[in-house]
DNA sequence: AGCACGCCGACT
DNA sequence: GTCGGCGTGCTC
């Protein structure tokens, strides 16, 4: 009986768009298997494929003297037959070429390049370095261990090992310098450092005496959200449970017990979490609990560490992967629940081809393990709150589970909110109202810490002459620059270049356009706000992060550790500050600017305003004090900042919800976004246009799709390219993807490069 | 991606 | 009359 193999060639072209066929040579069928990496003779030339199928059947449509014999059995099995068919929807789905959907199957550190070698060919890439196996764990006297105060780095791996002792390479890789807290807590006889616990053949006593008990109580919410997710693991078809939980609710703890649960029934589970969340305290967290039957992948571990990790899930040594989106791919058998933690993150969606989403694919990979998923957030994305409204998606039941309590009796900060309009007619220039220094005083006078953020998204300073208007631009992008106040220079934050400049009142000013002295800056920097500051308390520790600071390697860190160290300390920062900070002594949180991502021409601008305030807003008083939140705005009366002051959410998700209908815009549609960049202007406008004529006749008569374009991306020249968009609007029905892929073959597009972006999240 | 097949201009 | 341009299409 003759066998057959479908086969993923890896030839990097949007043209292959579906698996071939290749018959299996009797001596290979022992070693051929869906996941495999083959060596096959396509069109004359040696060509890498991965088996998605195996049949006994001959292969329909095609010429059986067509069919030749796969040469070589290049690695063994990479994945299963549902990681297979979700390579193949994430292909079609995200118009992504096949090949980049599969290569996130292999495991890291294998490469597509062959070289000829005396027994046939041979798959190129090192076999990775045995990865250490050093194991830290804390010794008695190291629990009571108190660390200094500026010894961040001590403290959070004492953080990550109060849960359970942890492999040196996760602390290292998840923390840096943890390599040295370690030696030094060591020293101190805080920890001890082994290599006992080899990985299968562990130190049974030892690990399971430091897993972390499980609380007694759950609260009422966590008991609702644990039977819903129950109830759609034995439904078994990808049911979704939308964990609604504020900060604190213990969405954590009802993760860790839904998987506790699926291991018992024999199956596996994946976590995924934001990057920037994956800190020690996260994998101590699963360590604690599931000891190393956990593989943590990480972008920080090196190829060999990875390797090693992926390893242990596709032996079955580990049957719990926690890791960033690309550990969806994880070679787990038989999943039984998949977790997506702060499922509204936008670094969900993969920026490069494939551009996938990991929340969506997520959802289809529960689907085809029939296993159940679980998507986690305070401020859930709104796509997931109308499916939970509606029921369902795509044929699969969602439903969600409320938890509005923390355990515990930590208490909702005062959030107040400051109309600058009225700080401008009391002729207060200064990028600190009246209040928000009033504040700033009385908490430095506390001893206590305070946090400003300054809402740079859309924003930054600039320079502009008052006589002709001008701003200055950079000639290789169409952003304008940003001044850098510090450094005298002009700035491009698409493409990094850098020029001195001179504004007003340098006697050296001159305007580039029109020779006008009046070039003057405009906008507020941190550098400006830790001016204001050092003025306002003289002597107050003031630490600023932002891009410029935290340029150097461990800046961040070390920032962190000095703001950490200094009592009645100010931090004053960016974006970068709003997420997994946790100070306790922090009792007052300002936002200098809320509204400027308000009026970003972006339909998401309200709900990431929103999202960013609230998280900020739960960085005051996590402590024992209670704490307070003041919210700087032009915009006093939009939803978006009325409720966080209010902590009304429902009433921001009605005004959104109503908004996005009104406009047509997800989750009521889909929205594809067609970027075509060209360093040759006319033809990158000839082909955008091609591409939009291409899909007006496509959609033509179609109920639901809308075309609109082409025009110039909100960057419309980046890097000396010039960026053109047409924008897709299609029902939730619709198969976007291959509409999209379909038209865009039709277009002669040599010269440019087309970026096919479904279920677009950045339309920059 | 490669490499065939295929139909129009300047050469032995 | 042929050699060669690279445009279109196929590869199990």
């Amino acid at each position: 009986m003759a066998r057959f193999a479908s086969l993923v060639l890896d030839i990097p072209t949007r043209a292959l768009t579906a698996p071939y066929d290749y018959a299996v040579p009797e001596e290979l069928e022992g070693d051929v298997a869906v996941g495999c990496t083959v060596l096959v003779n396509f069109s004359g030339r040696p060509a890498v494929g991965y088996v998605v199928a195996v049949s006994d059947d001959a292969p329909e449509g095609v010429d059986p003297e067509k069919v030749k014999p796969l040469e070589q059995v290049l690695a063994p099995s990479a994945f299963c037959s549902a990681q297979a068919r979700l390579g193949l929807w994430m292909a079609r789905e995200y118009a992504a070429p096949l090949n980049a959907c599969f290569r996130l199957l292999l495991p890291a550190g294998q490469t597509v390049k062959v070289t000829k070698g005396d027994n046939g060919w041979s798959l190129d890439g090192s076999v990775p370095d045995a990865p250490e196996d050093r194991w830290v764990a804390l010794t008695e006297k190291g629990r009571d261990f108190v660390p200094r105060a500026n010894a961040l780095r001590q403290r959070e791996v004492l953080e990550g090992l109060a849960e359970g002792p942890q492999r040196l390479a996760d602390l290292a890789a998840v923390s840096p310098g943890a390599r040295g807290a370690v030696t030094a807590l060591e020293k101190k006889g805080v920890v001890t450092v082994s290599s006992s616990l080899k990985t299968g053949a562990v130190d049974e006593t030892s690990l399971s005496s430091a897993r972390a008990p499980r609380p007694r109580v759950l609260t009422q919410g966590q008991r609702d959200a644990l039977s819903a997710i129950a109830r759609a693991r034995e439904a078994a078809d990808g049911s979704v449970v939308l964990v609604d939980g504020v900060t604190g609710s213990g969405k954590t703890e009802v993760y860790l017990q839904a998987i506790e649960e699926t291991l018992a029934q024999g199956r596996t589970a994946i976590v995924l979490v934001p990057e920037i969340s994956l800190t020690a305290q996260t994998v101590g967290r699963f360590r604690g609990r599931f000891g190393d039957e956990v593989s943590i992948l990480h972008s920080r571990l090196s190829t060999g560490e990875r390797r090693q990790q992926w390893e242990l899930a596709r032996t079955g040594h580990s049957r719990v992967v926690v890791g960033a989106r690309s550990a969806l791919f994880a070679p787990l058998d038989n999943v039984g629940l998949i977790v997506v933690d702060e499922e509204h993150e936008q670094s969900y969606k993969q920026d490069q081809a494939p551009r996938y989403h990991a929340r969506e694919t997520a959802a289809e990979l529960a689907r085809l393990h029939g296993a159940a998923l679980v998507l986690g957030s305070a401020t859930p994305s709104m796509e997931s709150l109308e499916r939970c409204r509606e029921g369902s998606w795509r044929g699969v039941p969602w439903v969600r589970a409320s938890m509005p309590e923390r355990p515990g009796s930590a208490v909702l900060p005062a959030v107040s909110v400051v109309d600058m309009r009225e700080q401008f007619r009391d002729r207060n220039g200064s990028p600190l109202s009246a209040p928000l220094r009033k504040a700033l005083l009385e908490t430095h006078a506390a001893g206590e810490k305070s946090v400003l953020l300054l809402n740079r998204r859309g924003f930054a300073s600039f320079l502009m002459c008052r006589d002709c208007g001008c701003v200055p631009t950079c000639p290789h992008c169409s952003t304008s620059l940003t001044y850098h106040e510090r450094t005298r220079e002009l700035a491009c934050h698409t493409c990094g270049s850098r020029w001195p400049a001179r504004a007003y009142p340098d006697p050296g000013t001159v305007c580039p356009s029109c020779g006008s002295r009046y070039l003057g800056a405009y906008g507020i920097g941190t550098q400006r706000v830790e001016d204001e500051l050092r003025a306002l308390l003289p002597g107050a520790p003031i630490v600023r992060m932002d891009a410029d600071t935290t340029k150097a390697k461990g800046a961040h860190q070390k920032l962190l550790e000095e703001f950490d160290a200094s009592p009645g300390a100010v931090l004053v920062g960016t974006q970068m500050i709003a997420k997994g900070l946790d100070f306790p002594d922090v009792t007052l949180v300002g936002v200098v600017n809320a509204d400027t991502s308000l009026k970003l021409p972006d339909f998401r601008a309200a709900e990431r305003t929103y999202g960013l305030l609230e998280q900020v807003a739960g960085r005051a008083g996590r402590g024992e004090k209670p704490g307070r939140v003041l919210i700087q705005t032009y915009w006093p009366t939009h939803p978006a900042i009325t409720s966080v002051a209010q902590h009304n959410r429902a009433a921001f998700v009605r005004y959104e919800m109503a908004m996005r209908r009104e406009a047509d815009y997800p989750p009521f549609t889909r929205l594809g976004n067609v970027t075509v960049s060209s360093t040759n202007e006319g033809l990158a406008e000839r082909v955008v246009t091609q591409v939009a004529d291409e899909l007006r006749a496509a959609t033509a008569g179609r109920p639901g799709w809308r075309v609109l374009g082409p025009t110039d991306c909100l960057k419309a020249k980046a890097k000396d390219r010039y960026r053109r968009h047409v924008l897709v609007k299609a029902p939730l029905s619709a198969d976007l993807g291959a509409v999209l892929a379909e038209a865009c073959r039709e277009v002669d597009s040599r010269g440019t490069s087309v970026a096919i972006d479904v279920d677009a999240c950045d339309l920059m």
